[in-house]
DNA sequence: TCCAAAGCTGAAGGTTCCTTCATCTAAACA
DNA sequence: TGTTTAGATGAAGGAACCTTCAGCTTTGGA
């Protein structure tokens, strides 16, 4: 019977013994997988159950609800590509601004294509309610990990970082959303990437005081 | 019983009378209201009737079944919009780029801060799979009208029109979605908007040949 | 080998909500 | 005023699907 869902959305059991944590594995790549080939209106917790090769009761056993799957589906994913912003912001600190700027693009745009399907499909979940405040908190994230690496820039800001970040993360999402549901993304990645790098090349420059020669 | 949706989703019913097209009115309008107040997930036919204060029954005299309801909704949204960017692409026709630019700005951020709810809420239908075909297609049509405004500029562009457009209106929608998901996107429209001027105009100067003064 | 804990099962309960249709009311028109 | 047609009603049917739980199987250690 359908509760009240309840407001927890952890998991209900740690995995201890080494197959749970697979089994909680295959549940959330299932989850995916479903997600991908029925969309969000079509996913069913039975459907990611029997995908994963498990029954829908050990779903429960970690998943209070479908919410929370789709949420921890949504955060695994969000980890992935801030994951690879973190690394190129400690990776670049200090460096010059547009070599920040042309690694954040390599390094969001690599991590958005690794697997297309994927990141398009999440988008359905990014947008829920539950979503949304996953999406909005990770989006904060990146915003102030990129604006603190905008600060180190060996040529300083004339603008506060934080607008700074704001911008070339807006442009940036904007760029992968429109790559994403594009019909063939990997034909559109190089001259879109390309041409991004203009972009934000052009708006860092009017970020700095002197301007580099290239 | 809930049958396999007919794949039509037109008006069963086209209005003859004056009231049905009242009717038809406000069963759009109280479908937003209810997107706005109770989100995609939670809306409901019933909801939505009683909102409109009709019954259940006249709802499914105009729209085939939910799916068409929400896509209606949308498809209205985005006409407003997509008026308001036709208008200025025929105003702006030979004048500079920048000049383009600029007034494309002002008419997509004012279009889409009419109604600041409304436009987050349909963000939450685009993104299903129904919705995610007019919304692409709705971004196509104005990627298409604005390169071709963008063709006439009076400076003569040394880049294709086409993909000058894709990354103008990309950088766009990133900026009006994190305006639209802010907390007070009232105050950071100004802000925000001055430096997607900034962003914009920066790069449409690397589209031109001859640089202008300003 | 045996037991306690961890993990797994899946039929069934129960709720939600879409959609229909027989019937009623209002409007247009002769 | 009577008739026809458009428009509106809302209770009820019934599909879909989330979630539970009592019992079964597997694992790991004593």
């Amino acid at each position: 019977m359908p509760t009240t869902s309840p407001r927890t959305l952890q998991p209900r059991k740690t995995p201890v013994q080494e197959r749970s944590a697979a089994t909680v594995d295959a549940i959330l790549q299932a989850a995916i997988q479903v997600l991908v080939s029925v969309g969000k209106e079509r996913l069913t917790t039975t459907l990611v159950a029997m995908r994963a090769g498990v029954s829908v009761g050990t779903l429960y056993q970690y998943f209070p609800n479908k919410s929370a799957l789709l949420q921890a589906s949504l955060k695994r994913h969000m980890h992935g590509v801030s994951t690879s912003v973190d690394h190129i912001c400690k990776e670049y600190r200090s460096a010059s601004l547009l070599t920040m700027g042309a690694a954040l693009i390599d390094a969001y745009l690599s991590a958005k294509m690794r697997n297309v399907k994927e990141s398009a499909a999440l988008y359905s979940v990014s947008s829920d309610l539950d979503g949304l405040a996953i999406a909005k908190a990770a989006g904060a994230r990146g915003r102030r990990v990129v604006a603190e690496l905008f600060a180190t820039a060996s040529e300083g800001l004339t603008k506060d970082p934080e607008i700074v970040a704001t911008m070339v993360m807006a442009a940036l999402n904007g760029v992968s959303r429109r790559l994403l549901e594009a019909k063939s993304p990997e034909r559109e990645l190089a001259p879109l990437r390309e041409e991004l790098l203009v972009l934000v090349r052009g708006y860092l420059l009017t970020c700095i005081a002197t301007k580099p020669a290239i």
